[in-house]
RNA sequence: GCCCCCAUCGUCUAGAGGCCUAGGACGCCACCCUUUCAAGGUGGAGAUCAGGGGUUCGAAUCCCCUUGGGGGCACCA
């Protein structure tokens, strides 16, 4: 089998074109990411193209999102813009619709001239009102072809009375297929396209069916990879490159990702923004092995695979049909597997944003250095299934004040006086220790003899000094906690705990 | 309302007519390990393959119908 990465096919072209009009969707990730899985097995091209002719709802702010999100997830494009400002790459640039209003413009006017498209003078209120009636009568909505027929003077009366009309083009009865790369063949009728449709708007700005058709003609793109929530338009697309006169492209149609509840995934109903999964703590690794499995398997019992491994194995073919809903479980245990993979100083460089953060937001006093986190690794590492579980997980080592509840620091079998007797032993043990015998396997067996002389259960007392020492009862081994600590912190903790039951 | 798509454990999925007594993973439960929590290991519950008709010696797999779910029908993308 040929090394996938090293086989080059310069005819297959595929792309991905998000409009900035919100921050990078997980969808958008998705897909992006199935075409790049699709350009990299097959020696292909991926292009990134930037759909802002929504004017009014695009902004840079967007833009840079998406582009970062994209950046971070390491879904690298070879053709396509740079942020805001920065220059293009690839030969076929512009990579931005709102500089390549010349191109549609061009397009517009051939489609004009052989009567393919005609000038539309309705208002919004005249469309509106048809569509309401439509609407009454039960009736599909559809464009009533008020325009379609007006003689040339009619148009040029309209114009002299100063209206600006939109561009619509002529949907030609009969039925468009195609055989879609993931579907098989589908099939429709042009006459449930709603009739004909405005391809420029009254402004002059293009419309996103007329651009997208333009732009991938114009970019060659050869595999038109995109959501199931396209299927519909798709007939559009072929009426438009059959008009311009350009070979139509391969579609397939990616199944939806979906909320829990089933429906195509909404920010109403989930965490859509591929930022906010990363400001929570999951990496990359995870994030994209879980979204190359949302919709696709690579037919062998593997479940943790690396983005690598998953070019080499992906296949369209087996892309699956149905919706596959969000499952945030899996997501956070495979996040998990991954960032048990890590090289520790790797983690430690992820692990510090999280860090920083949680010191300004005063969860924690004190930023920790590298090298104390990085002693950690070897007790938090199999214990994170996100990076900001961190805080979490460890946090109290790097607070002043501890805050202890009373009634948590006693055992389930103890009473206050019997923690406060055993907290005061365990601390009369500890306190033979100096700062050179403060090591774990030091710190166990005179515990262990303690527990054994006094006739307790080992759990009971290490609870209790766990409580005190962290404030909670779930933590990393105790003993690893207490060198993590420190011998001075330890003692004082204790003593703090001790006075705190000696009070109540 | 019209058009289109889809349908295997709760979830993601394996399955390309006999390998299926339907496999794996997440989640759940139990046990082991164990100072807690994780991790790891072992085992378990969990799917009459949406339902009904065909085709076939044989159907989760092919065909049809029904039902259910989803998507789309803008001078949004």
């Amino acid at each position: 089998m040929p090394d996938p990465e090293t086989r080059s096919d310069p005819t297959i072209r595929v792309r991905i074109a998000p409009s900035p009009t919100g921050p990078l969707h997980i969808g958008t990730a998705r897909t992006a990411l199935f075409n790049y899985l699709y350009a990299h097995h097959v020696g292909g091209t991926f292009v990134f193209r930037l759909e802002d002719t929504d004017v009014a709802r695009s902004t840079t702010e967007f833009e840079r999102d998406i582009l970062e999100g994209l950046h971070w997830l390491g879904i690298e494009w070879d053709e396509g813009p740079e942020v805001a400002g920065e220059g293009d790459i690839g030969a076929y640039a512009p990579y931005r619709q709102m500089q390549r209003l010349p191109g549609y413009a061009a397009a517009a006017e051939r489609l004009l001239e052989a009567d393919l498209a005609y000038p539309c003078f309705c208002t919004p209120e005249q469309l509106e009102a048809d569509r309401r009636a439509q609407e009454a009568a039960k009736l599909p909505p559809r464009y009533v072809g008020r325009c379609a027929d007006l003689t040339a003077a009619e148009r040029a009366a309209k114009l002299a009375e100063g209206l600006r009309p939109a561009t619509r083009f002529r949907v030609r009865p009969g039925v468009v297929g195609w055989n879609d790369l993931i579907r098989d063949r589908i099939e429709i009728d042009t006459a449930n396209l709603g009739g004909d449709f405005v391809i420029v708007r009254a402004d002059g700005t293009p419309l996103y069916h007329f651009t997208v058709v333009v732009d991938d003609a114009a970019m060659e793109i050869s595999h038109v990879i995109r959501g199931e929530d396209h299927v519909s338009n798709t007939p559009k697309h072929i009426l438009l490159f059959e008009a311009l006169g350009h070979p139509v492209p391969e579609f397939g149609h990616l199944p939806l990702i979906l909320n829990p509840d089933g429906t195509k995934m909404s920010k109403r109903k989930s965490q859509t923004a591929v930022d906010d999964y990363r400001a929570q703590g999951f990496i990359r690794e995870g994030l994209l092995n879980y979204l190359a499995y949302l919709g696709w398997h690579p037919g062998t019992e593997d479940d943790i695979l690396a983005i690598e491994e998953i070019v080499a194995r992906f296949d369209i073919d087996k892309v699956q049909k149905g919706g596959a809903r969000f499952d945030r479980d899996r997501l956070e245990w495979l996040n998990g597997q991954w960032i048990r993979r890590l090289e520790p100083d790797d983690l430690v460089d992820r692990l510090r944003p999280f860090l920083e953060r949680a010191a300004e937001a005063g969860q924690i006093d004190r930023l920790p250095s590298d090298d104390e986190v990085r002693a950690l690794l070897p007790i938090v590492q199999e214990r994170l299934p996100t990076l900001a579980a961190i805080v979490d997980l460890v946090g109290f080592l790097w607070v002043e004040d501890l805050d202890v509840d009373p009634g948590v620091l006693i055992p389930k079998r103890w009473d206050a006086a019997t923690t406060r007797d055993g907290l005061a032993a365990a601390r009369e043990v500890l306190v033979a220790h100096d700062g050179v015998t403060w090591e774990a396997d030091e710190l166990e067996p005179p515990l262990r003899a303690l527990v054994e002389a006094r006739g307790w259960k080992a759990g009971d007392l290490f609870m209790a000094i766990r409580v005190a020492t962290t404030g909670r009862t779930a933590t990393p081994p105790l003993f690893d906690t207490m060198v993590a600590l420190g011998r001075d912190r330890t003692l004082a903790r204790l003593d703090a705990a001790i006075g705190l039951l000696a009070a109540a």
